[in-house]
DNA sequence: GCGATATTTCGATCGTCATCGAAATATTCC
DNA sequence: GGAATATTTCGATGACGATCGAAATATCGC
């Protein structure tokens, strides 16, 4: 037997591999902190298991947790976490689905925060607009030099956005349109302008966002895009 | 209950976590296809135990399965589950070493691959001179248009990374020197170029390389590095 | 302070799956 | 063909951990 010594991801992936834990990781991809019931809820398990299974997230260092009276708020706790979660959905197969889609599933799939970029059917639209119009290119989505005049025009810094480890721009697979929409530093940024310009909402209880009015006014003025 | 479909990263998350298949596929990052003898030993399973292990692996798509005589060879299905180990790794926390390393340590922490790319000391100064070369710059390891050119001096074609749907380069956590070292396509091509030039060569049994006298040689006439 | 709500701790139960030895199958070498 | 090696299948065992209800703790609203 050898004991060549390996980093040890096993454990990090144990973490992540319970249904319930999973589910909760699912709900935090959202990019907001909730309460332990609200996850409890979304897990379909008992408040005493999600405790159980919060305090092993939080103490394994994915997830942070973060009181406020007698709820107690959790929250991924870095992009590096969000972005494994992503490359292990990468690996998953994608079941086929020919169901029609349920109310309840609608709002998700038309758009959604994906951690702290946009995702679903607006995601990728806004992405694919960004691409036709040279502002990120080639299979890496890169961000071209007209991509970035583009961002400094609606007040991004992308001096900052360089400055950090993350990648600028790449693509993340979105798994209800199957096609890549634009993650990293840029797709951040880009999403977190459209909320605080309220071109799109948060809708509550969910990852799913709202197009404003605004919003589809702004898209259109930015980017030429009619949605 | 609400039953809002998520995508199922848990699944793979399970494949992954076990002790036993992580040792398998922490081996398999060497890059190289092994049997499922060596794979057995390294996890320090029995041939029943692995057997059962890699026919999990392979139906859950993160291995290959390629027969050859009484040996079956199994590798890494593709870089995607690289990428999705090594983001693990990253989250996974690096116990304090204080020991002495031992001898069968030695070679690996010198140099070895990770996965495609190159690790261990020989990678993180390479990485280091191509950075201090500017070769490729900011936290994001970018390669820069003079990058590109010396890419071309050693015979690798950058359009044909740059066509890849993978990043052209980012930095990979070196678990051994704590440091970043280059990953991507460009990485994976730096280090193939070392292999077929034999700047490097593998050595057998384990995820090590050595550095050959022409590879000393060569990194000082195309890098400057003297190593 | 008191009832209601949110969360955690405790203790017990139960299912899943990793594990192995033995036997079966496949392939090579001579 | 027959012995040796590589791998898989089968069946049985055992351990770990996910689960829950009940009780304990903490906080809020009044």
């Amino acid at each position: 037997m050898r004991t060549v010594p390996e980093p040890d991801f096993a454990s990090v992936a144990t973490v992540i591999g319970d249904p319930a834990r999973a589910s909760m990781l699912a709900a935090l991809m959202g990019g907001e902190a909730l309460p332990a019931g609200e996850l409890a809820s979304r897990a379909a398990v008992s408040a005493a298991t999600a405790s159980s299974h919060l305090s092993r997230l939080v103490s394994s260092g994915l997830v942070t947790r973060r009181r406020s009276g007698r709820h107690r708020f959790y929250e991924l706790a870095s992009a590096d976490v969000a972005e494994a979660l992503e490359s292990l959905t990468r690996l998953a197969a994608m079941p086929a689905r020919a169901e029609v889609e349920p109310e309840s599933r609608r709002a998700l799939t038309f758009a959604r925060t994906c951690y702290d970029h946009l995702a679903g059917r607006l995601g990728v639209v806004v992405t694919r607009t960004l691409l036709e119009r040279g502002l990120i290119a080639g299979s890496g989505y890169a961000t071209t030099p007209r991509g970035e005049e583009w961002m400094r025009g609606v007040a991004i810094d992308v001096g900052h956005l360089k400055a950090q480890r993350r990648t600028l721009s790449r693509p993340c697979l979105d798994w209800s349109e199957r096609r890549d929409h634009l993650a990293g530093a840029a797709g951040a940024a880009i999403a977190s302008m459209m909320l605080a310009r309220r071109w799109i909402v948060r809708m509550d209880g969910t990852r799913a966002v709202r197009l404003t009015v605004r919003g589809r006014d702004g898209l259109y003025r930015s980017l030429g895009l009619e949605v």
